[in-house]
DNA sequence: TGTCCACTGGAAGGGAGGGCTT
DNA sequence: AAGCCCTCCCTTCCAGTGGACA
């Protein structure tokens, strides 16, 4: 069939060409139950206000207005679970401090600050879950003072100790104070070692006119143990601890958003009560309350009802869980699935507890079923904590005394669902039906 | 109390891939 | 084109481990 391109009566929600009414018009005629911009319940977005993070909030811009003075402020550290509001507390003052420097440059004055331009009081936000090489953060930072595209520092291919004097330079062209956010800093530690954060600490020993300050969030309070001694003082001249959130108080951050999401009535009795009880049982995580709600809204949406219930809440809780896990198993790389099909189909066939060597084996299997060459065992261990990571198996290290010491391994996913969506993958189509009752075919146990 | 098993997990290094410099 | 750098994925080697068992 020839391809006939999309013509505007179909952007209009007219009958497509083809004569079948287009597939988005019922959805687009659909009531939104949203007041506007639904990205208000993304945790990504930052309101005016946060809720029971006034104290955070000052305690950091206290040490953060030394960089509009001209100088260097404390390095920070700033510790807390996931959804504690550490990120946003911390873009909050990155939105202050752009607000001061536009309302400094429509007066013209700089009253206040006068004797340094706060416009040189430049933000770098770094996600180092994004970016987790010690290379990656240099170039990131560098490329934040270059607009041309010639002059940027190529994502590889330059030596470390280049990197490290271009980004000096780039810093050192004129006089500023440079705050440079390293979010999830554990997960840069731990893959990349601490090399990143020993040049960064003891860079303002090596410029003249500017001064560099680092914040590092993590939520991890162990991870500075894994620092060089000297990097681990230099970063922690400031410590903050963000404590998780009560269910009383994610509650009023849902309302606070919930007031700029929706119209009034939308929302049922309860259902942010819910969502904040739902999320105060996983640490009070306030990016969780807002998943919850906002897809609850979307499957309120979907149902064409015309409000969100508790009903809507608990189905959002069920889908939030399984589309983690299913985009989990989806990224996976194919040895990583391959592993976890040989575990789900011993545990098909009644295997409940299984050692590393019983995997192992069910794996070399599959591979060699699917025209792969098998990984070595210490390969396939690392595949095995990777999933446990994850949380799609329990593997603890268990000892069976003179039978050895290995891992005990069990899935934590639903088997039967998992297993269909390893089956998709168009690399290992030849394991498909590898456990089936066929009498050619081989199982695993 | 020493032995033994079946690994665990750290360290070192190979090599492929992507890109820059000379 | 050759030489170099960095990252990623992987292998190889090997010391260490917990607890049942003789």
């Amino acid at each position: 069939m020839k391809y006939r391109g999309v013509g505007p009566g179909w952007l209009k929600g007219e009958k497509s060409m083809t004569g079948q009414e287009n597939v988005f018009k019922s959805y687009m005629d659909s009531n939104s139950l949203f007041k506007g911009d639904r990205d208000i319940l993304r945790p990504s977005y930052v309101p005016e206000e946060l809720p029971h993070r006034r104290e955070q909030i000052n305690d950091l811009a206290s040490i953060m207005v030394t960089a509009l003075r001209g100088n260097r402020p404390s390095n920070v550290l700033i510790f807390g679970k996931t959804g504690t509001g550490k990120t946003a507390v911390v873009r909050y003052l990155e939105r202050e401090i752009n607000r001061l420097k536009r309302e400094n440059q429509e007066s013209e004055l700089n009253a206040e600050f006068s004797e340094f331009d706060i416009d040189k009081v430049e933000y770098v936000y770094i996600n180092c879950e994004v970016v987790d090489t010690h290379y990656g953060v240099m170039k990131n930072i560098g490329n934040k003072f270059v607009e041309d595209w010639d002059e940027q520092i190529p994502f590889t291919g330059w030596p470390m100790e280049k990197v490290y004097e271009s980004l000096k330079d780039r810093i050192e062209e004129e006089k500023r104070v440079v705050v440079i956010i390293l979010d999830e800093l554990d997960k840069l530690v731990t893959k990349s070692g601490d090399s990143v954060l020993y040049h960064l600490s003891k860079i303002n020993s090596e410029l003249v006119k500017s001064k560099v300050s680092l914040i590092g969030i993590s939520n991890n309070l162990k991870f500075t143990e894994f620092l060089d001694p000297r990097v681990k003082s230099r970063l922690g001249e400031e410590k903050m601890i963000f404590p998780p959130y009560n269910a009383d108080q994610l509650k009023d951050i849902l309302a606070d958003r919930a007031n700029k999401a929706f119209e009034p009535d939308i929302l049922g009795n309860d259902v942010t009560s819910l969502c904040a009880a739902l999320a105060a049982q996983e640490h009070g995580d306030a990016r969780r309350a807002l998943d919850l709600l906002r897809v609850s809204t979307e499957i309120a949406e979907r149902d064409n009802d015309s409000s969100v219930n508790t009903n809507h809440v608990y189905k959002a809780k069920n889908k939030i869980e399984q589309d983690c896990v299913r985009e989990a198993v989806n990224t996976l790389p194919t040895h990583s699935k391959l592993v976890l099909y040989s575990i789900l189909l011993m545990h098909e066939n009644g295997r409940d507890k299984l050692t590393t060597g019983e995997v192992y084996s069910g794996y070399k299997q599959l591979s060699k079923k699917s025209g792969m060459d098998p990984l070595t065992q210490r390969r396939i261990t690392d595949l095995i904590s990777e999933l446990d990571m994850l949380g799609l198996i329990n593997a603890r290290v268990k000892s069976f005394g003179r039978r050895g010491r290995t891992k005990e391994i069990q899935s934590s996913v639903p088997k039967s669902d998992i297993i269909d969506l390893i089956e998709e993958d168009k690399s290992i189509e030849a394991v498909k039906n590898f456990n089936s009752h066929s009498p050619k075919q081989t199982t695993l146990m």
